[in-house]
DNA sequence: AAATCGATGCTCT
DNA sequence: GAGCATCGATTTT
């Protein structure tokens, strides 16, 4: 049997239904779909490589913890495909989108460029500190801030959006993307202070291979699995 | 290849 | 005042 074939002149943008799952689920189902960003008349694509959750309540990594509920963090109780986007360091952002679940969202960790890769180098530097920095295709998308700059995503165009309703930034299926891929789980990254129990959990899931993947780990490689991709 | 460390400002206590 | 869901440069195996 082929794969099925999607028809192409359909609109591609993802729906609340896909976004409206449990945490859990909406971190695996993101793999390999497109994070799309429109800057004027600029469309700009990067494959989604690398995911984490993280679920309210009793998760200790989690800004939602304990219920813990303020202006800066409401976002993650907003509906499902609302984009919350805060600033971390003083000078880095993180992009996440909430799931179903009270106080649940999922982190981006890394995409893979695909469209316009020139524009989104054009991003990477400006908004990178250092100045005259040369980005190789892999360092625009291989971290959550990284992808940020590239994707011009900040706190001010893209706290609160709908990324079901907006024109401005949006998650489409990759109709060219062959979606054979495997995923490995692990461990969160850079959560190390709220102890061993919560930091060690599986919760980061991402595609065996990807070369924008930010941190491998060659354990759980071992392990990868063929999850349902919806 | 891995470990270390400074930058820098917002958010919450 | 403390603590960051990071990055990039520097230093060490």
């Amino acid at each position: 049997m082929p794969p099925k074939k999607k028809p192409k002149n359909v609109d591609m943008k993802l729906n609340f239904d896909f976004y409206n799952v449990p945490c859990y689920n909406l971190a695996n189902f993101l793999l390999g779909k497109l994070l799309v960003r429109r800057i004027g008349d600029d469309i700009l694509k990067g494959r989604i490589v690398e995911t984490e959750c993280y679920l309210g309540g009793e998760d200790k990594a989690s800004r939602s913890f304990g219920g813990r509920r303020t202006t800066a963090n409401e976002p993650m109780y907003m509906q499902p495909g609302t984009a919350y986007v805060y600033m971390t360091y003083g000078m880095y952002h993180c992009f996440n989108i909430s799931s179903a679940g009270p106080g649940a969202a999922v982190l981006l960790r890394a995409i893979h460029p695909i469209e316009n890769i020139d524009i989104m180098t054009e991003f990477r530097g400006k908004n990178c500190k250092s100045k005259s920095k040369k980005f190789k295709i892999d360092e625009l998308g291989n971290g959550p801030s990284k992808l940020c700059m590239s994707m011009s995503i900040d706190k001010e165009t893209s706290n609160k959006l709908d990324l079901c309703t907006s024109d401005t930034l949006w998650i489409e299926e990759d109709l060219d993307y062959d979606n054979d891929f495997k995923t490995v789980i692990s461990s969160r990254i850079g959560i190390d202070s709220v102890g061993e129990e919560w930091a060690k959990k599986p919760l980061r899931f991402y595609i065996l291979g990807d070369s924008s993947v930010s941190k491998r780990d060659k354990q759980a490689e071992n392990q990868f699995l063929d999850l349902p991709k919806s």
